[in-house]
DNA sequence: GTCTCAAAAGACAAGAATGTCCACTTGACT
DNA sequence: AGTCAAGTGGACATTCTTGTCTTTTGAGAC
């Protein structure tokens, strides 16, 4: 059904969609899998913001979550930045997301319905269902899981990024 | 970890919330269940927002959109209303949310990256991976079905609304 | 000590999602 | 035909998310 992608605005597909993680969620985990490229390496949010394709004036506002939460580690001054703190293979999705977006189960009917105090009703079971499956994906998830996956192209983003508008299809399957 | 639903604000748990479907999409999905316990009957918006809680003035922006996609028949005039005009065991969670909010999945990387050209990095996967399997699930579940659940309590809404607070514990494993 | 670099913090702007309101149209019933 | 109930459509308000900018704070280099 939706599942044709020819016609629409390419730029428009820059942003994560409905559904799934929120924008600075989505941010968040660019920034990580970016800095765990670079094991005890400080990179300048402007350096992240080059590599991830991030604003770099918004940025700042995803990192520093991350930061409290030592997730990352700041570091001020001449050579300083952002390195990541723990170890890729402990730091599950699930804990980058929750970080800075927290995934909120639905715990009791969104309607006030006395009649199902305690106990959700099918719809909302059915939507908790979606996001538990979710969180249940996020947390079997590693960082350091993600860097492994699919060796010949480079885990997140090329060491070099593009600068025009899109690398559409053509040299694909044929290489 | 967030299981504990103790402390936290008992009013600012009734929107949707992060993750899951937009609040739009879930009012929809009310409505629908609404109209899908009273075959052939025509509600008003008026009677229809009672019924699932949501404002009655933002409830006529979320049926326009269903009527137009010919799931619910629209009457007006005096004796006028909504009711669901496909059969609920035909019709699948997935096209009422798609109708007013689509799901849309990561069909390309969203950083511009040519070495990911046709395919997506593994952050990407990962992130279209949750939005497909909630996809699946939609399209898995039809409104009957979602009718038929937990005979005992009625499916989506009780028949009459608590207009209290909530209700909260209290006389739930008891009676 | 002071100068420079870079994060921290907060004010502010833009945009989208949500919610409200009102004038208009439609259809049924008298 | 007239009238009233109810959906339609559009303008507007509010709130949340995302994004920008400026000032402050801290850490190292000289």
């Amino acid at each position: 059904m939706a599942a044709l992608a020819l016609g629409f605005s390419l730029l428009s597909s820059l942003r994560t969609p409905t559904l799934s993680v929120s924008q600075t969620a989505e941010y968040a985990l660019r920034a990580v899998v970016w800095l765990a490229h670079k094991p005890g390496e400080c990179q300048t949010t402007t350096q992240l913001a080059d590599g991830t394709l991030v604003s770099p004036s918004y940025l700042p506002k995803v990192l520093q979550p991350l930061g409290r939460a030592g997730i990352l580690s700041s570091q001020r001054g001449i050579r300083g930045g952002y390195a990541l703190s723990r170890d890729p293979e402990e730091l599950t999705v699930l804990e980058v997301v929750n970080c800075v977006d927290p995934i909120h189960r639905i715990e009791r009917c969104l309607m006030r319905l006395t009649a199902h105090a305690g106990r959700l009703c099918p719809l909302h079971r059915l939507l908790d269902e979606s996001i538990a499956s979710t969180e249940k994906l996020f947390r079997a998830t590693t960082i350091g899981g993600l860097l492994r996956k699919e060796p010949s192209v480079k885990p997140v983003c090329a060491t070099s990024v593009a600068t025009i508008p899109l690398a559409v299809s053509s040299s694909e399957s044929t290489a």
